[in-house]
DNA sequence: AAGACGGGGTT
DNA sequence: AACCCAGTCTT
């Protein structure tokens, strides 16, 4: 039967994951949360300093959402930390500190759909909800040869049926903890280990001999080009940083004052944009590029070439914070990279 | 129904 | 370069 045979090979193979010590709603959940669209390995220095830092939802919902981003940098999905903020104070503040015991409710909650409601209902109250995540996804479409596309609706809703089919009530924990673990470790997207897989005898990819062909999956996005120009002020030990406003990538984070621009621009070109110009508005400066080639950094579906210019200033920057401060403040990696390499 | 949203690892 | 990762939200 398949959900014993997951549920006998997970107890053989799972890892030992902090989060799995617990059925406490409050990290499981704040453990689901971190690892939408994460790996284990890059969630899991995350999931210990959050759990140091604030050991309950109180701590987290009294924290600044500031330092919450910065606690997040690095993780990416920023969107996740500001919506974690938010539920946490929810939490804290109306609900007496309780998470709801439903998968009705806990789906209610900012940054929880589908899967992480799933996940809660199963691991924390025993509810017999199936968990459909990427793996998930992957070893049902092989194992049983499913040819819908794993992002189209009707193949969303096509998968989450047959999740529910399979789904040991008896131990929907467990067996959802098990499927997914056996699509990371066994189930690979990459040369699976359909030798030593305790299900190959009935799958139906292997026997077509269409492993790598399951899951479908719907076109991917393609990528855009953007052209970043930072100005990086210097005076008296100071600089000046922005907030990301926008709704646009990295919202809340702060950055140097940014010029966009269409192409890449040269030293003259940047002299003369707008921007430039109203931001050094009769100042006194001297302008260096600090990469010659622009730095190149890769978002899913953005590539960003970025160049850093470097404007020293003899009068005091209106507004400028210490530069030993910066690292007080949530940024992307693109620009902490830049303050590591730049040593201020 | 389709896009937007990060950063890192693997092939 | 392309794909994937314990997905969710917005348009």
């Amino acid at each position: 039967m398949f959900s014993s045979k997951i549920r006998q090979w997970y107890k053989a193979n799972k890892r030992a994951l902090p989060w799995r010590e617990s059925q406490d709603p409050y990290r499981i959940w704040l453990s689901e949360i971190m690892l939408q669209q994460t790996r284990v390995e890059q969630g899991l220095p995350y999931y210990k300093k959050f759990t140091e830092n604030y050991p309950t939802v109180f701590q987290l919902a009294a924290a600044s959402e500031e330092e919450v981003l910065k606690m997040w940098q690095g993780l990416g999905y920023y969107s996740r930390a500001r919506n974690l903020h938010a539920t946490a104070k929810h939490v804290a503040e109306n609900l007496n500190g309780i998470f709801p015991d439903s998968y009705k409710e806990l789906k209610k909650l900012k940054g929880v759909g589908d899967y992480t409601a799933s996940a809660i209902a199963s691991f924390c109250f025993d509810i017999p909800e199936p968990v459909v995540d990427g793996n998930v996804y992957r070893v049902l479409a092989r194992y049983f040869g499913v040819d819908f596309a794993i992002n189209s609706t009707e193949g969303i809703k096509y998968f989450k049926e047959l999740a529910s089919e399979l789904i040991d009530k008896g131990n929907p924990a467990e067996y959802n903890q098990g499927i997914m673990e056996f699509g990371a470790i066994q189930c690979k997207p990459q040369s699976p280990k359909c030798g030593t897989c305790p299900l190959n005898d009935g799958c139906l990819a292997l026997q077509k001999g269409r492993i790598e062909q399951l899951p479908v999956k719907l076109k991917k996005t393609k990528v855009k080009d953007r052209y970043f120009n930072y100005l990086v002020l210097r005076s008296e030990g100071e600089t000046l940083i922005r907030q990301r406003r926008q709704k646009d990538i990295w919202q809340n984070l702060y950055e140097f004052p940014l010029i966009e621009s269409k192409q890449e621009l040269d030293i003259q070109q940047l002299e003369e944009h707008p921007y430039f110009t109203a931001l050094l508005a009769g100042a006194n400066y001297s302008l260096t590029l600090f990469n010659a080639q622009p730095k190149v950094h890769k978002l899913s579906h953005q590539h960003l070439y970025t160049k850093f210019w470097v404007v020293h200033l003899h009068a005091p920057i209106e507004n400028g914070i210490p530069c030993q401060e910066l690292d007080e403040y949530p940024m992307p990696v693109l620009i902490a990279n830049f303050v590591e390499e730049y040593s201020f």
